[in-house]
DNA sequence: AACACGGGGGT
DNA sequence: ACCCCAGTGTT
């Protein structure tokens, strides 16, 4: 690497960390387990959104053991509303592991921390130099911005094989004395100057050894290519009511969009079929009568996917037994129960 | 290497 | 409306 500033970029940032901080909750602990759960919530998830859900979090699985042994519908309910859901059963098989395989204490070492589920390349080297301040990488999308306009990088972040540059140059930038500064510095001058548009140059602690600031245009970096295909689909949803006053929810599949969550049915609109009777068919129940045609429409945008929703409040009677993972709540219990956002307004609305 | 996988914030 | 993501697992 041609880079000439290695030592003062360090040191520079290092300094700036120390002074500028944010005091954020998992910065106020040394437990591996804590950093680790922190770690995983902030994947693809701001600060200020995991916060709170850290807090309760932790409040509710203080040590290792107990979120090892936490039923996974709880896990779920925790985890509401923070998205990519297997994170949180990634987390829980990962943290058996080390309580049945370790003896409760994360690994200090790449090659064993690797293998848990959900430790990936960057969760590893988080942890690693966090918790245990090992001089480790730990590459996200943050990191590779701002050294992108530190070094003037243009390979393509969007490229799997681009990371490992990246990677690289940490190894040769890191602080040894303290690499857990180093990578949080790195996150938060990201967070709060190196931003992704108008990043704030002037205020910049490494402005003068900043490559793209002295030689081109930080705000064009870094390059990405971008991916847009995104689907639509369209439902209608049923809001089903018994005549106990009860609501009819169904758990979703083990597998895939939304594993393990609950949800009010809903059918996919494809052609133009008859929904109510495919309702009624597939739930083993009757529509006595609509009690709101047009209860509720909106539409609810995944990264990869949209869905547009027409909800439909109806009484129902019931014929038979209930198809397997579908069940009749009242309000109260089903809010024990763990939805995504989607079926969250929907309930907001209905109470 | 491509894709699936949530959700919220910024402009 | 359209941009941005504090990644990992599967295929």
């Amino acid at each position: 690497m041609d880079y000439p500033y290695k030592k003062e970029f360090s040191q520079n940032l290092v300094e700036w960390f120390h002074r500028e901080k944010r005091d954020l909750p998992w910065r106020r602990t040394s437990d591996p387990y804590k950093i680790w759960v922190s770690e995983v919530m902030l994947q693809q998830t701001r600060v200020d959104t995991v916060i709170p859900y850290y807090n309760r979090f932790i409040d509710k699985y203080p040590t290792i053991e107990t979120l090892a042994y936490a039923p996974q519908e709880e896990l779920l309910k925790m985890w509401e509303g923070l998205g990519y859901y297997s994170r949180a059963r990634n987390l829980q098989s990962g943290v058996k592991e080390v309580v049945e395989k370790y003896d409760g204490t994360v690994p200090d070492n790449r090659h064993d921390i690797s293998k848990l589920k959900g430790v990936g390349p960057y969760t590893a080297g988080a942890i690693l130099s966090i918790a245990y301040n090992k001089p480790e990488h730990a590459v996200d999308g943050n990191v590779m911005r701002v050294l992108s306009r530190v070094l003037n990088i243009t390979d393509d972040i969007a490229l799997p094989k681009t990371r490992k540059i990246f990677e690289i140059a940490v190894e040769e930038l890191i602080d040894e004395n303290d690499p857990g500064s180093f990578n949080q510095g790195i996150m938060d001058l990201g967070a709060m100057i190196c931003t992704p548009t108008s990043p704030k140059c002037l205020l910049c602690p490494v402005r003068e050894f900043c490559t793209a600031y002295n030689e081109g245009d930080p705000a064009s970096l870094p390059v990405k290519s971008k991916k847009t295909k995104t689907k639509s689909e369209k439902y209608k949803v049923f809001i089903a009511r018994n005549s106990n006053g009860q609501f009819l929810l169904e758990k979703r599949s083990e597998e895939g969009l939304l594993a393990n969550m609950w949800q009010f049915p809903m059918i996919l609109i494809e052609k133009e079929h008859e929904p109510n009777k495919k309702f009624e068919q597939t739930y083993h129940l009757q529509i006595s009568h609509t009690i709101d045609e047009e209860f509720l429409t909106f539409k609810h945008v995944f990264s990869h996917l949209t869905w547009f929703m027409d909800c439909i409040l109806v009484e129902v009677n019931q014929e038979k037994l209930l198809p397997t993972h579908t069940q009749f709540f009242t309000l109260e219990q089903l809010e024990q129960y763990p939805m995504p956002v989607p079926m969250l307004k929907i309930l907001n609305v209905l109470k």
